[in-house]
DNA sequence: CGCCTGGTTGAGAATCATCAACATCTGTGG
DNA sequence: CCACAGATGTTGATGATTCTCAACCAGGCG
């Protein structure tokens, strides 16, 4: 029990030094997103235990790459990542951004290997859950492992829903309902719905909808024009929230009003 | 031990009959793609006494609709499936095909209910697997759950697979993809690579795919033309298969030829 | 200050969707 | 067994959304 701190201690004064590696599960103001309800105190810490907290990661840094062997997922703390593959002809495809809360890393247990890279859009703490170790607590707390199975699950309805957006839906139903979801990750983390700071480039929106960099560029423009949106930039503010819910669903896109 | 089949001697019965009921875990052809390799024989008696084995479903019959509690998975003995989800206007979306061996329905755990809705594509047979007490199992047979880990990651790869496509190739490396995937999945279970059945209509490979009937018609055509298939109805050919897997991954595609 | 990255805007081109007509297949009932 | 109806698939002509290419603008950093 509490191996890691008991093991490396220098570490965990590091931890006790710099105030953004102090948190634990208990304190940590995610705990509600990221660990499953039903946790009792003592599991808590017993998960505790095992979670890593490395040095924070700097825009750019990668948490791991496609290919590398499969040893851990990861929560994010702080910051924002994006989890990528390469096609076989050297393009980059992003298959999702992680905010504060969420877990990344799910795809690579099947090979042993991750099946993506993923990268901090700006400076970004994450937790390391070492999955063997994960493993293990599984079988004996239950609740813990329904909620790794739920984090999975949900995992595979987040990207269904994507598949839908890609398969379906206009250019300005992808992006409406992008800012749709990125206002609903942010209020869930009790942070501003309607006003928020755009983490990625125009550039990584536009690979993640399947749309070029002028196309994801004109949309804003639109929804500008049209008065949902004010955009400075990456600062977003949502000024009509039913209607861009609506764009989203591609009742009255912008184009006809 | 062996729950059901003590319990319900009537339904076993039935079972011994109708020879499509008989098959158990042990002696399931497809055992090597729908269990781990690492089970003992005692785990495989545990796991098939929690499988159900209904009557087959005809095809349109529904193993699960979207929005269903949740509380099994599915694994496919027989016949083919398709996942969808049906849009907020009213819209289906094909999130996969599934095929002999393949596990579906692992999208419910996260909210307790289906997300999407799974149909039978012609005759089929499946393994009901109830949830909860595979998660008991899992808890008691380590390798039993990290199969099950390895399965989600899996489907969380194929659809950011899917994602990838959807996103960044055209109609024609799509359809080449797609037919390369079956391909691959029926070499997989021992039944040709390159001449096949196709299971779904020209509709649900465009809407699975992101195009229309039209579309996927005419690149059947430009395929057929240039040599690489032999389309007759659903009847397929592969006559080139590193043409086909060229075109899949957007080398030398059949417009430029 | 000037370079470089990231973002915006414009004009033309291309892929794919839409609309429409037609062909083929399936299965149902006479 | 054939005929017919509905569903499914093919083919053609036209058009729209989005991509491509290109120029231009804005901000950050050496």
């Amino acid at each position: 029990m509490l191996k890691f701190s008991d093991q490396v201690p220098a570490a965990e004064h590091e931890q006790r030094c710099r105030h953004d590696y102090q948190i634990s599960c208990n304190n940590c103001r995610l705990a509600s997103i990221c660990l499953p309800i039903a946790l009792e105190a003592s599991d808590i810490d017993q998960l505790d235990s095992i979670v890593q907290r490395g040095r924070p990661l700097q825009k750019g840094e990668h948490a791991y790459r496609e290919h590398d062997v499969f040893s851990a997922v990861y929560a994010v703390r702080s910051g924002t990542l994006k989890a990528y593959r390469v096609t076989d002809d050297g393009q980059e495809q992003i298959t999702g951004f992680y905010f504060p809360g969420e877990i990344l890393g799910m795809d690579g247990i099947s090979k042993n290997r991750h099946a993506s890279s993923a990268t901090a859009l700006e400076t970004a703490a994450i937790c390391e859950i070492p999955f063997e170790r994960l493993g293990e607590l599984s079988a004996r707390i239950p609740s813990l492992q329904r909620h790794f199975f739920q984090l999975m699950s949900q995992e595979i309805a987040y990207d269904q829903q994507l598949i839908t957006q890609l398969g379906k839906n206009s250019a300005e139903q992808r992006i409406a309902a992008l800012l749709v979801s990125i206002s609903a990750r942010n209020s869930e983390r009790k942070l501003s719905a309607t006003s928020f700071r755009l983490p990625m480039s125009r550039a990584d929106i536009g690979n993640y909808l399947g749309l070029t960099v002028e196309t994801v560029s004109r949309v804003f423009g639109r929804f500008q024009k049209a008065g949902l949106l004010a955009v400075d930039n990456k600062e977003i503010s949502i000024l009509d929230v039913d209607q861009l819910r609506n764009a989203a669903n591609g009742i009255g896109g912008v184009t006809k009003a």
